[in-house]
DNA sequence: CGCGTAATTGAAAAGTATCAACACTGGTGG
DNA sequence: CCACCAGTGTTGATACTTTTCAATTACGCG
């Protein structure tokens, strides 16, 4: 659930030693916002350490989380491809760390660089590969079911994260989470 | 709703005219079931002409299409960057004719080939900016709301398409795709 | 201590699925 | 030419699930 990727994490690391390369850095505190939907930026990040949320926000204030982003996961690549504005907002829910690369450099490793190029490429198919059976399970299944399924991957799960995040990841009310816990507890009695 | 993608259509063209860049082609006629999940293939796709639909499907047979994909866009892809299984069966919805272009032709053309590697790290980079907000919008809106953002976007879906396969795509039951296109038409009167 | 944010819960309302019966269509074989 | 069949579409009744709303409690922190 929590989703990382040490290639890439130990690659832009040592690219990030050579100063040639023009890799940033950049910290978060837990709670801060690092991107908002629908703007637009010049950089891309690729997480050292720490945790980040991925959600969209529409009108009625509801918010979806899309993903949950760990170690050596990158985000606000997309917007290189395309010359769209932001899909998602990005904020912190721990303290963070990250590498940061702005469009020009990363556009530049992209051509330049065979190894870097393979491994954003790689990062994008996973992504991809993780959202499919996502979405299909969480729409096909009763949440009791969808909150095994997370808590069998992620077994912290609610200690770590506010019930409002799961809820908004599992696209859900906060009510209905409460009601099902509940019924799980309940049953080991 | 049915994705193309011209760019890599017009480009794959291009290539194919020459004999040298060893890209193939297959055609498959309405219905005709391409590839499956959790099966291994050495090849990928790229559509020339027609529509397929990608699907998971679960134990109890219920279904789930992804997308519908339509000229340009490809389809078995993600499995050369991971080497894992397919994540969807894929199958024609109309007469299909595609590109296609193997495992170690592929990788040779990224390799080599900037303008298709960047035609494709787009490509990819689509798929993820077109799955963010749909499943966000599915889980977060009533099915009516969605219903009538999808004839928005696709307005003969319902003369195309079997209503089998739009409530499959909505992540519904055809009962409840039905009560709702009679309740639209009921406050039409 | 007191404030704001997060968590909990019940009752009612809304939304959706399940199940089972029936209608429509195009094609097939007698 | 008709009878039948399979696949697809339609519909009502009912049961179940989830949300909404509102009230209350718990918790962390300056």
């Amino acid at each position: 659930m929590i989703r990382t990727n040490q290639d890439l994490l130990t690659y832009i690391s040592k690219l990030a030693q050579n100063p040639v390369n023009l890799i940033g850095s950049e910290t978060f505190k837990a709670k801060q916002s690092i991107l908002e939907q629908h703007r637009r930026y010049n950089k891309i990040f690729i997480i050292q350490q720490g945790i980040v949320k991925c959600y969209l926000s529409d009108e009625n204030g509801k918010s979806f989380i899309q993903e949950f982003l760990g170690e050596g996961m990158e985000f606000g690549e997309l917007e290189v491809f395309d010359q769209k504005p932001a899909i998602c907002s990005v904020s912190a829910v721990t303290a963070l760390q990250t590498y940061t690369v702005s469009h020009s450099v990363f556009e530049n490793l992209l051509a330049k660089d065979l190894k870097f190029n393979k491994l954003i490429m790689s990062a994008l198919a996973a992504k991809i590969r993780y959202k499919a059976p996502r979405h299909s399970y969480q729409q096909s299944y009763p949440i009791e079911e969808n909150f095994l399924r997370l808590k069998q991957v992620f077994p912290e799960i609610i200690t770590v994260l506010p019930k409002q995040d799961i809820a908004n990841y599992m696209g859900i009310t906060t009510r209905s989470l409460n009601r099902v816990l509940r019924q799980l507890e309940a049953r080991l009695e």
